[in-house]
Order: structure tokens, then C-alpha cells, then sequence
DNA sequence: GATTTGATTCTCT
DNA sequence: GAGAATCAAATCC
């Protein structure tokens, strides 16, 4: 499953479940379904971290699949992504939104702005904020079931995928790497980056 | 060494 | 709809 280019593998991280243990002990866990994901695809995708090769902070992206990526963004936010590619490729999925399943209040503790269940993780700080993730958890094994974080990937891919650009890149903005769950409340808006250029206006009025 | 930009979110208008 | 908040990495001189 995991391995292949992040477009390929994103469907099937859709519907994936993503356990978050809050301390040493199993009190206080959250669970996410992931219901949007973006792909990065290392160093063929101008958008991506590894674009320009490897550094200190991306350098989990260049190990094997698997493992968490958690990089800060904007001096507040945290983002979670799924490092996909055979180690040396550097491709990752950015979570951008999912669906508490599990542990509600407490998400909601941590998200105090949130005013419905399903804006608690809805983008892809949120849903860090929800699960209580922060850099500490930079390049831990989510496949592992004693990490901190944990995710499981469904039977089988859903299939109701839609996919599109993806929100907020301001280079190969038109790049159909965003998947999301069609219809499903908890994804988040499509927003273009805020430095790409106006679209073009069509002249309606008089010149 | 200084400057700029960013895979965002929240709040106010 | 627009602007602020605020840190680190990348880029430029």
C-alpha cells in the first residue's frame, strides 16, 4: 500500500484511522478519520518540501514509508504528513481534514474555536491541533502501534474519491493532488494560495 | 548576515 | 473580505 508516488497512494489513506495516546497511559485518546489528504511528490513537485533536496527538517520525507512528518508552518500552526515513498524518494500526503471518531471532548478541549464536532479537525493545522501533535512527534513510526501516533488503513480504499487542486501552494497550483472524501462534512474549503495571481476577469462593463 | 515567504487560522469589519 | 499573529527555513546580497 504504502511505497508508491503520493498520488497513487493517497484513496487509500482516505477512510484511514488515526489514533492519537494523549500521555503514557491510554487515557484521554483521540482517533481521526482521515477524509482529506494532499500529495507531495518530493522532488518533481515545486510545492513540496524535498523540492530542492535535503535538509535538517525534511529529512524524514527521504526515509522509508510510514513514518510521521511534522513540519510549523506560519510561526503557530503544526501539519501532519505521511511520508509514502520508498526511502530516497521523499514523497509524503499532507492531512488536511478528518473526522473525530473518538475522544470529542477532549478534542474540543484542545480546539476551544471549534463550535461543531466537525470543524475540530477540519485543515490540516486543525486536525494537528485535535490530536494534540506538535513537532515532538516529528518522524515517529505510525505504523507501529506503541507510537504516540498511530494509523490504521482500511480493508479497502472508499470510493466515493473526488480529487483537485490543492488549497494554499502557490507553485504548481493547478496539480490535481488533493483527494477527499466526496460529500463528507468534515472537509475543508477550497481556498487558492494567497500570492498566486487574480484569475482573469471577464470585461462585462464598459471599457 | 538580513530579508522574505510560507502545505494556516482566527477575529474583526 | 481582509489583516494580524509569529517562527523557521530558504534565498539573496
Amino acid at each position: 500500500m504504502l511505497g508508491g508516488s503520493a498520488a497513487d497512494v493517497a484513496p487509500a489513506l482516505l477512510g484511514a484511522v488515526l489514533t492519537s495516546r494523549a500521555g503514557p497511559s491510554d487515557a484521554g485518546s483521540v482517533a481521526v478519520r482521515i477524509t482529506e489528504v494532499e500529495a507531495y511528490e518530493g522532488a518533481l513537485d515545486p510545492a513540496s518540501h524535498a523540492y530542492r533536496g535535503r535538509t535538517a527538517r525534511n529529512a524524514v520525507m527521504f526515509g522509508p514509508p510510514g513514518f510521521l512528518y511534522v513540519y510549523f508552518v506560519y510561526g503557530m500552526h503544526w501539519c501532519l504528513n505521511v511520508v509514502c515513498g520508498a526511502e530516497g524518494t521523499s514523497t509524503a500526503l499532507l492531512l488536511r481534514a478528518g473526522q473525530i471518531i473518538d475522544g470529542i471532548e477532549l478534542a474540543h478541549e484542545r480546539r476551544p474555536s471549534a463550535r461543531t464536532d466537525a470543524d475540530l479537525a477540519r485543515g490540516p493545522a486543525r486536525l494537528a491541533a485535535a490530536l494534540g501533535a506538535t513537532g515532538a512527534q516529528n518522524g515517529i513510526d505510525l505504523l507501529d502501534p506503541a507510537s504516540p501516533l498511530h494509523l490504521l488503513l482500511p480493508d479497502q480504499p472508499p470510493a466515493d474519491v473526488a480529487r483537485g487542486p490543492r488549497v494554499g501552494v502557490s507553485s504548481a497550483a493547478d496539480a490535481p493532488w488533493r483527494f477527499w472524501l466526496a460529500g463528507d462534512r468534515t472537509v475543508s474549503p477550497y481556498r487558492r494560495a494567497p500570492r498566486a495571481p487574480a484569475p482573469p476577469v471577464p470585461r462585462t462593463g464598459p471599457a
